[in-house]
DNA sequence: CACTACTTTAGAATCATTATAAAGTAGGTT
DNA sequence: AACCTACTTTATAATGATTCTAAAGTAGTG
């Protein structure tokens, strides 16, 4: 359980301003047990859940956007139109369910090793990620 | 080189008629010495230039939408607002440039063997799928 | 030729996301 | 504490991809 002041520091750490939103934000997504997956919708309807004080769109778009540049979220690439971000950003996959359209984590031990045998010069590689979509059996 | 005859026989034997719009559009896709990727708004932009007649975006759309389900084309699970499809439907992998935002093909044997060690009961998998993302090194 | 189900189409509607620009606030300085 | 300034938040408008709508067009059958 990470208390208020942990959140200060850290957002200090990373150049950001500790604003009450920015706190809010830290709660609802770092102040848990495990790690979880979630949409802007998502955090919108737990931030109003959670508080009573308003936190507006722009703002939680903005805030998961700063918090993904230094390395607190993660995006994790959906076809779809809308983004999925996730608080565990250590290396690793997904399933993603097609019949929910709810994320679980893979770890790396669930997948062996990938050995990348081609190159791109000039290039640098920024992640290498593995999506499995899965589906009901009906 | 595929002739008229030979596109009319496959939409038909997917069952989809072959309308003069759908077979304009294999012509595009389909009518070249190798596979590629694009947008919708590549497409529409192919079809404009190689065209003097007027194909609707709402038709690119639904044809796009109905070559995918009959495994014609594929579409490519990268995080944007955009959808990316590739002409080629074979079991395949991508590098995708962000710098550019585009696609290159990786092909199996480019990739380590993936072994999947997780199950998730009561699914079946969809599709395996590696994204590598890369950038320019500047 | 006639009929019917499938298609195409322009334009409106939707939905996620980004931009705008005005009001608010953190943190340093006097 | 009052002040200043850059950073933030906010409501709202704007954007852009995609989907919907409902009217007009067409393929394929009899």
């Amino acid at each position: 359980m990470e208390n208020k002041e942990t959140f200060i520091k850290k957002l200090r750490s990373s150049g950001l301003r500790p604003t009450r939103q920015r706190i809010e934000i830290c709660r609802a997504l770092y102040d848990r047990k495990k790690t979880f997956h979630f949409t802007i919708n998502d955090l919108a309807k737990i931030l109003k859940s959670k508080s009573n004080e308003k936190i507006s769109l722009a703002t939680i778009y903005n805030t998961v956007c700063a918090f993904k540049n230094i390395n607190y979220l993660k995006e994790i690439s959906i076809n779809s139109n809308k983004s999925y971000f996730d608080t565990n950003v250590s290396n690793h996959h997904h399933f993603f369910n097609e019949s929910t359209d709810k994320l679980i984590d893979l770890k790396n031990e669930d997948v062996g090793n990938i050995k990348l045998k081609k190159k791109i010069p000039g290039k640098k590689i920024k992640s290498v990620e593995i999506l499995v979509k899965i589906k009901d059996n009906n």
